[in-house]
DNA sequence: CATGAATGAGGCTTCATTCAT
DNA sequence: GATGAATGAAGCCTCATTCAT
């Protein structure tokens, strides 16, 4: 009987790609595109460097596959709603599923602050696909909202659906900080329910007491 | 009157200095800190290398003074309130002055951005100064509001502190994006306008309409 | 027997790092430290600059490692002795050897001369342990040779020591010096058997008359 | 009476200059040539950095100046001997005064180090000529003690005044690492003596008992 | 498929020196 | 005579990338 080479495992291939790929987007999303190195991405993959050219062509590549990966997963961010519902509460849940997610994907959330901060150096139009994206279901919902008389009349929608982004956004970009601020665990998720209530609370009725209104600060 | 030249700044210590910093200031700024060049720094301020060395002592100690010099301008951001306002007039007037300095600081806007990803490495405990003293004045405004029955009682003050400066910063972090988005020009005064109106009455009435609602969105 | 070229050996990691450590030691060696050029390193042993750094972390770890190599020949200087001998015979064994041995390691002299001059800036604690065991054999004849009266009871033995490799030092630090002033080419075999005869003879009875004289140690 | 300024200090010259001389002596003993920063020595010496270039060319004209002035000190060293003295004792009162000589001048022993590592790269001929000069009265006195029958006829003079000399270097050379090695104050008066006394017992009778011994050399 | 060795361009920093006042 | 500002060359080191096996 011959001596059988071992099965040529092809999953080897796969397995490297998987683990530089998995390694990349640890350190591209702490430390950006200009402040990782290729051979830290290689040590810590436990890879040898070369591979890394092969599979994604040079660091560009790597990254923008980083890129393209986490921001895929926007699209899936698909919002399956009741339209039984009221259309305010079928805001809210698409306000909170958003949230979840952001909570669910820190790396898309520093993917984007980079790619932000670098005006799409290396993401280009994907940037603005995703904020595009991001909260579409949000626009047709308030906008049906508003011609239902749930909404204000003179919400303006596009900017309305940035605020909701911001006010999420505004969370996790700075959470460690807020963390520090306040002394608290933001990572349990009883915190992180507490700030998804406050940015409802706030995004649907605002800080001002309810019942009462007579003018508003604005003027 | 005969047309003087400005004193030859004698040997222009102050002059290159300052040179060093500005352009500094504006590349990383646009680049960050990892993503700036000193070589490039030293030829866009038409200046000898060496120069930022014996000004700066290095890299970081020029990037540190860059630092310095914007967050030093969040500490003069002193609200001058009129207390004879109403407290949510107080409040909005606090959020406009907020917002228009961030209109006329895009280069801390930024440089918080980048220290914010890079968990300030380099601005250390400055960070969290900042962000502390930021609002500070709202704090108080938010607390003494709630106590008149101005500010809905179940407010979680600290958590709208924060909102305020996200919807902020969830503008002016992205504005040209939203630019390109809303095929608007969101440089022009009158636009601010239009997004610091959105922002304070999402802030004080939320999206809602306000007469007519019983339970909120939230359940 | 066909003539069978070595093995190309393989991508020549040894023979690069070898080449790099050589060059380095000639001109480290010649010009110490402070006057050495890495990049003249990597020309001369037509090497990449980046593989020094690769094999030797920095400038400092390839002089450390050229002071490794040379600082542990001494260790190896094991002085093989007849204990049968007369212990002056032996004393004189132990000399020349130790002399013969600064003739073969010129690198050694020269370093262990820079390291001196920088008070041990790099070497640190190994320059004493090299004084310390350079002649530690001697120390033992010595002993003994003063308890056996051989010699003189009021010998300071460790300055004896001392002495004994101020004479061979003096000599091999400035034999350039010496050639040129006697006009004599001091690398000839016979011309340093000459001063290593003549540091015997002063060694071991002086520049004075010797009244009566036995047989003394050069043989 | 018109106001007269201050007398120009015509001292002030001079006074920077020596200043400068001073430093610089100090930094180049103690770190040689390629060690010592230009800069340094202007901000030690509290000298504007431009008058080095004044007074001294360049920092290699600097370097000679020291040198000139601490090579012209062994030109002074002239031995004052008692001619009626027998010529053993003369010998050893020219070698006392030269171990003195070295004590007093650490610095010049430090720049023959310095230039003699360097061969000469700085000092030039001026090298050999010290070489030459240190101890041309020993010579002398060697020579007619030889014919005098004091000392060994077979004695080679210029190696034996090679061997004082490397004798006396020998100690001051290395002076703090014995002091480590033989846990001694080398500094005091007397730990110097017992080195001298050493060296000259060493030199006039050898290591070896003495069959026969008149009157030594130390007094 | 995988490896370790090698590369050249360019990064930050510092040197000795000179210029303008 | 003295100063502080400025310079260009060069120093050490690191980057992303490719070659040879």
């Amino acid at each position: 009987m011959p001596a059988t080479k071992p099965p040529p495992r092809k999953r080897d291939a796969e397995a490297t790609r998987g683990r530089i790929l998995e390694t990349a987007e640890k350190m591209f999303v702490q430390q950006g595109f200009d402040g990782t190195r290729v051979d830290a991405i290689a040590e810590v993959a436990r890879v040898n460097k070369r591979m890394i050219y092969v599979y994604f062509v040079n660091k560009e590549g790597l990254y923008l596959e980083v890129l393209k990966k986490n921001f895929a997963e926007v699209a899936k961010l698909d919002h399956a709603l009741d339209p039984a519902l009221p259309l305010d509460a079928q805001a809210a849940a698409v306000i909170r599923h958003y949230f979840h997610f952001l909570a669910d994907h820190p790396a898309f959330i520093r993917l984007l602050g980079w790619e932000t901060l670098n005006d799409g150096r290396l993401a280009g139009r994907a940037l603005v696909a995703v904020a595009a994206a991001e909260l579409e279901t949000l626009h047709a919902i308030l906008r049906r909202g508003v011609e239902q008389g749930i909404f204000r009349a003179d919400l303006d929608i596009p900017k309305t659906v940035m605020s909701i982004t911001a006010l999420c956004f505004g969370f996790f970009n700075r959470r460690s900080l807020w963390a520090t601020l306040w002394r608290e665990d933001l990572t349990r998720p009883e915190a992180l329910d507490g700030v998804l209530d406050h940015i409802l609370a706030l995004a649907f009725q605002g800080i001002r007491t309810r019942p009462i209104s007579g003018d508003d600060a604005r003027s």
